[in-house]
RNA sequence: GCCGUGGUGGCGGAAUUGGUAGACGCGCUGGAUUUAGGAUCCAGUCUCCUACGGAGGUGCAGGUUCGAUUCCUGUCCGCGGCACCA
């Protein structure tokens, strides 16, 4: 009867002895070189941990148990995201106030991880909901704010009437509300704005200075979306006035035809024609009801009315009509366009629908097919002032484009600029679980930062959180809160009702860690030195864009200001891959598919989960859950463990010997292989070298102590609960997870033979077995001499013999 | 549509610079042990064929090369993100 290890015994012991003895306790001063290894914090959702959270953190938690055993002061913290829409919702729908639901689901996160025994230092752990927290929130926002990057707007938001509340796009479903099903328009409400823009271009910059995945740099430097161009003014006779349109391609001017506004283009209502007001009306009416989602996604129609007024091209003094359409948006650019229907596919889509001239400008397409966009193999044609001053034919586009913008800038009708794709941040939230803007209006309409000394500003206990009906935070419910009197000069203050996004905490938490406890700063600028950057950053991928940028955002406005010492906060990250259900599919509620870490913990144990998450693959893929998969796993841990133990819990087949060549070499290529997958993050593969070294023990009647310390001590960072327990057993008293990583040396790796493959004219024919001295000639004729090898070659003119040392050899003869 | 990413046995995957494709694990097959089952151990397991031998094979079609999972061109499919960005 083969007992199965006793994972329930030996890993609450362990996760005990580790509390206990603070044996991940970390300080801020250390002789040791640093390591900061950090997971994306989670939000702690009433649903629990599920098996795609441990993935990120038993990767991290590998690394920084490696990383404390090859000597490096490793700081790994954690904490909670605990701010969001979930709680806020369930307050509004069961009274339970947001504090306790999400203090009861940090409770219960906690547990769940500590359960897997992931080696984190406790004593750091923060909470974003903590005021101890927040209160420095809000001092970031106030110094955005005292450095001009914050400010406020209208902004059209999703307004429910019904409701009477705003709500987040992921609450609209086809226009209606989640919640009921009551129709949602967009509605300009007041909104505090930061002005991300404002580094745009350091953010698509520095991006050089991380070492992230090409894949995520290229999907910020998209979303930043950099592109030049020119700025042109097209005068409106009829109103007097101009719109000024933004293009990349401004060598085709002469072509362009027609301009478009967004139908909320300001100038639309004095520019539209008495006998179109209707018309107009009706379509911005039209285009206001649909999210924005909606106009881009459900518009695979062009659609638009023309507003009875012309502009002038700048280029050839033509009057072209302007139309109003939605696939124009106001938040891009300038919200109009000069519309190139020959070399611009949408315009060319736009003009064929409602018979528009189309006038070609750029020779080497067939315009009667499709637009022509090419900027490399096209000649500028019929592009030539009337009076005759200027012209750009016969050039590329690419110099044209710069003739042309070195025209506009001489006659006054444009310039060249630099438009972003990135839109300000909208910070704002009409929410009462976030932290409170610590910001003052007086009815002058004048606004008044808080004070240091007020912060934190807490959020006031409601009996119940319900909707304001106006479209303002729940906030506006405690009246006493939101008056402020000054008792000195009598004058009466209105709070900012609006609240932080969820993102707020998250975009600094990486340095609360460095100094949790600290009341006096945010946290001490000798410890950031110490510790920052972060060395290594795993989370989901899920937040490529918005997460990384906000947080990279107000590190550069902090080390701006001096409060901190590094231009960029991550320095290597890592997006791990989503683990899937059985079937293939996302994991969710709906489909049925979910893992719940607790049930295998239960059944095989926190070390065996761990393994198994590691072992399906590349982290940074995603791969299927597969539960016969999990088994393998357990039943590798469990060899391990007979191998080491018998029946009565007594170590076993132990050897004072010293290990054999054989056996040292398979040690050695072990630390080899698993010291240099811990470097590249490819930990299947080094549990792959595990179980070989592990087989190879199996075959052995005794097994010599040095040879099983080096096993366990390459298996601690992965299976810490069982190799703890193993180390114990070696009669050592202390925790496994302080000792040095095994080096190996190559004179172990290197053999006396080796094996090369014989082809003949690329096919694998035979393989033979060499001694390192023998000479290539010597290996030739050995290789010649193999019959197998020989049927293929005699009689057959030798042409060619490829040499690999050490590899293969190839014998090319003529067929 | 665009951007990113991937496509290798029945399944998850391995193959660090172009050099013996399929490591390791799962599953499956046979055997040992057992009253039986489970567990454990041993052996086999890419496909096809005329089978002690040979042919084919890394989504598909080409190309470069003595040699391609790896490099190049074209093409198909899956996944993720974005979505009229001027």
């Amino acid at each position: 009867m083969a007992a199965k290890y006793p994972h329930h015994e030996i890993e609450p012991k362990w996760q005990k002895f580790w509390d206990e003895n603070k044996t991940f306790k970390v300080y801020n001063h250390s002789e040791k070189p640093k390591y900061y290894i950090l997971d994306m914090f989670p939000y702690p959702s009433g649903a629990g941990l599920h098996v795609g959270h441990p993935e990120g953190y038993t990767a991290t938690d590998i690394l920084a148990r490696y990383k404390r055993m090859q000597g490096f002061n490793v700081l790994h913290p954690m904490g909670w995201d605990a701010f969001g829409l979930p709680a806020e919702q369930y307050a509004i729908q069961t009274g339970v106030h947001p504090s306790l639901k999400t203090a009861e689901n940090i409770a219960t996160f906690k547990r769940q991880i500590k359960s897997l025994g992931f080696s984190y230092d406790w004593d750091r752990e923060i909470n974003t909901t903590d005021e101890k927290y927040y209160r420095w929130t809000q001092w970031i926002f106030l110094k955005l704010f005292e450095k001009g990057l914050a400010y406020e707007a209208e902004v059209a938001v999703n307004w429910c009437e019904e409701l009477g509340t705003v709500l987040a796009n992921e609450e609209v479903i086809d226009g209606k509300s989640e919640r009921g099903g009551f129709p949602v328009v967009r509605k300009p409400m007041r909104q505090w704005m930061l002005k991300i823009t404002a580094y745009a271009d350091r953010l698509l910059d520095d991006l050089e200075l991380v070492d992230w995945p090409d894949s995520i740099k290229e999907m910020q430097r998209n979303w930043i979306g950099r592109s030049e161009g020119a700025r042109v003014r097209f005068a409106i006779p009829g109103i007097g006035d101009s719109v000024t349109v933004f293009t990349t391609r401004p060598d085709t001017l002469w072509g362009a035809t027609y301009m478009v506004l967004a139908p909320e283009h300001p100038l639309v209502s004095r520019l539209t024609a008495d006998e179109y007001s209707g018309v107009v009306k009706g379509y911005q009416d039209r285009a206001g009801r649909k999210s924005e989602l909606d106009r881009t996604d459900l518009a695979k129609e062009k659609s638009g009315v023309f507003t009875g007024s012309y502009a002038v091209n700048p280029v050839n003094g033509k009057e072209i009509p302007i139309w109003i359409s939605d696939y124009v948006l106001m938040s891009y650019g300038t919200g109009a366009i000069m519309a190139v229907p020959a070399h611009d596919q949408r315009d060319y889509e736009f003009a064929k629908l409602f018979e528009l001239p189309i006038v070609e400008v750029v020779s080497g397409g067939d315009i009667k097919q499709a637009a022509f966009i090419e900027i490399e193999s096209g000649i500028m044609i019929n592009s030539t002032t009337p009076d005759g001053s200027f012209t750009i034919n016969g050039l590329k586009p690419s110099i044209a484009i710069r003739n042309t913008i070195e025209w506009l800038g001489s006659n006054g009708f444009g310039e060249a600029t630099i438009q972003y794709k990135l839109r300000d941040w909208l910070f704002s939230r009409q929410r009462y679980w976030g932290e409170p803007i610590p910001i003052l209006h007086h009815e002058d309409g004048s606004v008044i930062p808080l004070n240091d000394s007020d912060l934190p500003l807490t959020l006031p206990v409601l009996d119940q959180i319900k909707p304001s009906g106006t479209g303002e935070s729940p906030l506006v419910n405690a009246r006493e809160w939101m008056q402020v009197v000054d008792l000195q000069s009598g004058m009466v203050y209105r709070r900012e009702s609006n609240t932080m996004p969820q993102w707020a905490g998250s975009c600094w938490y990486y340095l609360r860690f460095l100094d949790p406890e600290n009341s006096k700063q945010g946290w001490d600028p000798e410890i950031e030195k110490y510790w920052m950057p972060v060395d290594l950053y795993i989370g989901g991928a899920e937040h490529a864009v918005l997460h990384l940028l906000y947080a990279r955002f107000w590190h550069k406005v902090l080390y701006d200001l001096g409060y901190v010492s590094t231009k960029e906060p991550f320095k290597r990250l890592i997006n791990q891959g989503l683990i899937l259900g059985e079937d293939g599919e996302k994991m969710s509620k709906s489909r049925g598919n979910v893992i719940n870490p607790d049930d295998v913990v239960n059944v095989y144990g926190a070390d065996t989960l761990r393994l198994y998450e590691m072992f399906l693959g590349p982290l940074e893929r995603s791969k299927p859950w597969n539960t016969s998969g999990i088994e393998g796993i357990y039943r590798f841990l469990n060899r391990v463990w007979r191998n080491f133990v018998d029946e009565t819990g007594q170590i076993t087949r132990l050897s004072d010997s010293e290990p054999d060549l054989g056996l040292m070499r398979e040690i050695h290529a072990a630390i080899k292989k698993v010291t240099d997958d811990m470097e590249n993050i490819s930990f299947n593969t080094a549990i792959s070298q595990l179980m070989i070294l592990n087989n190879y023990f199996r075959n052995m009647d005794l097994i010599p102590k040095s040879a099983m310390e080096i096993f366990v001590l390459l298996l601690a960072p992965f299976a810490p609960h069982l190799a703890e327990e193993l180390w114990s057993k070696l009669e050592y008293m202390h925790s496994i997870a302080y000792e040095p990583w095994p080096k190996y040396s190559e004179e172990y790796l290197v053999k006396n033979d080796y094996e090369m493959a014989i082809q003949v004219n690329g096919k694998l024919r035979d393989t033979i077995t060499v001694t390192n001295d023998a000479s290539r000639d010597q290996i030739l004729a050995l290789a010649k001499s193999s019959e197998k090898v020989a049927k293929y070659v005699s009689g057959k003119a030798i042409l060619k013999e490829i040499f690999i040392p050490q590899k293969l050899i190839n014998i090319v003869v003529k067929s």
